[in-house]
DNA sequence: GTCTATAGGTGGATAGAC
DNA sequence: GTCTATCCACCTATAGAC
């Protein structure tokens, strides 16, 4: 991929993904999208499992985007609910990448690391979430445990609206996900106003 | 499958679903595990994709005998909870069904019907909160609201672990399972005790 | 109801010429 | 770096004999 040849054939390889699925990303289809022979594409990668692995690997790394802007917001609470907006925003924008990111539990793909980008995602709203409670935004002695229920909520809704599962379109799925993720946050922690304290303690329950 | 033979072959394409997927399914593996040869198996089924059908309809059947066990239980709120409970250890005795039934977006098999198993397993969820809120234990205008809310939570749970985003055994995500499903029944609703009335409202936000 | 024979297709990958 | 020439594995499904 540091090649510019190799570059093309992650780019016509993406193109054939996002329109058609993994299993459409073959060594055949690229290679007719890029112009060359299937046997060219082994100068560039390994084999199929790596190209299949550059094209995931491309997944991660604009949904980090989406979640680094979020950073970009004034206070922890804005970008704690900036985090939820760009969470979203990356699933209906790149359906088929959330799809392989997080629904996806072949061993193909996770074999390569341990697990370092799920940790990543999962660091991401730990941070968001103690920056709250450090303000006192938030009040939870366990930003590891809050995170992984409002993020099971945020999962949970995408995947069922992503797998067809919910009979609603995208901007009736948007209104029902902020209004759903919204109140969970909000009665897990605080009002959205920086000056009311928080009601709602989420605590492990001893 | 009416046939004594066509449910053996049945039996055998479920074994290996079981054990190694559904794309492992083939006329090949199947006959050869039934001691047959993969034309006969046209007698039984019109095709490989007939054959898969029969196999996913057996996981929902499956499934909605774990559900259909939560009614034995007394009162409302105990079938709520059972129900949740229920949920969770199909998902974990049958984690391909699982995923096969709430992960895939194929249309193969979606084609089949309009959502209606999907539909049954959320109406079911409905009359169970729709129960509990007749009774004041729980309180909601919204019932289909709460729902949908519950079962992102409960999906978005197990369909983490069951993708292998987080680090936790069978066990300890039974334990976090109940933790965080049980805390986010009774924010929303009321304490599991009958006589204490409902406190926090799953209402829609005007 | 099950078989053999076989057509016709998709896919990953090696060897070696240019 | 790309090509041709292949090989090999694996898949669904039809036709027709028994």
């Amino acid at each position: 991929m540091r090649t510019e040849t190799g570059a093309r054939i992650l780019t016509d390889a993406r193109a054939i993904f996002l329109t058609e699925g993994i299993d459409a990303v073959t060594m055949r289809t690229v290679a007719a999208r890029s112009g060359i022979t299937p046997m060219a594409i082994y100068r560039h990668y390994a084999n199929r499992d790596a190209l299949v692995r550059a094209v995931c690997g491309e997944g991660h790394r604009i949904f980090f985007e989406y979640l680094q802007r979020s950073l970009s917001e004034p206070g922890p609470w804005e970008r704690l609910l900036a985090s939820g907006r760009a969470y979203l925003e990356f699933a209906l924008d790149h359906p088929r990448d959330y799809a392989l990111i997080f629904l996806d539990s072949s061993p193909a793909l996770h074999a390569a690391g341990p697990g370092w980008q799920d940790a990543a995602t999962f660091r991401f709203l730990v941070d968001r979430i103690r920056e709250c409670a450090d303000e006192r935004l938030l009040k939870t002695d366990d930003p590891e445990d809050a995170a992984l229920s409002i993020w099971a909520q945020v999962h949970g809704l995408v995947s069922l609206f992503l797998a067809g599962k919910l009979q609603v379109d995208r901007p009736a799925f948007e209104s029902l996900y902020f209004r759903s993720v919204g109140r969970f946050i909000t009665a897990f922690g605080a009002k959205p106003t920086r000056n009311q304290p928080a009601v709602y303690a989420v605590d492990k329950e001893k």
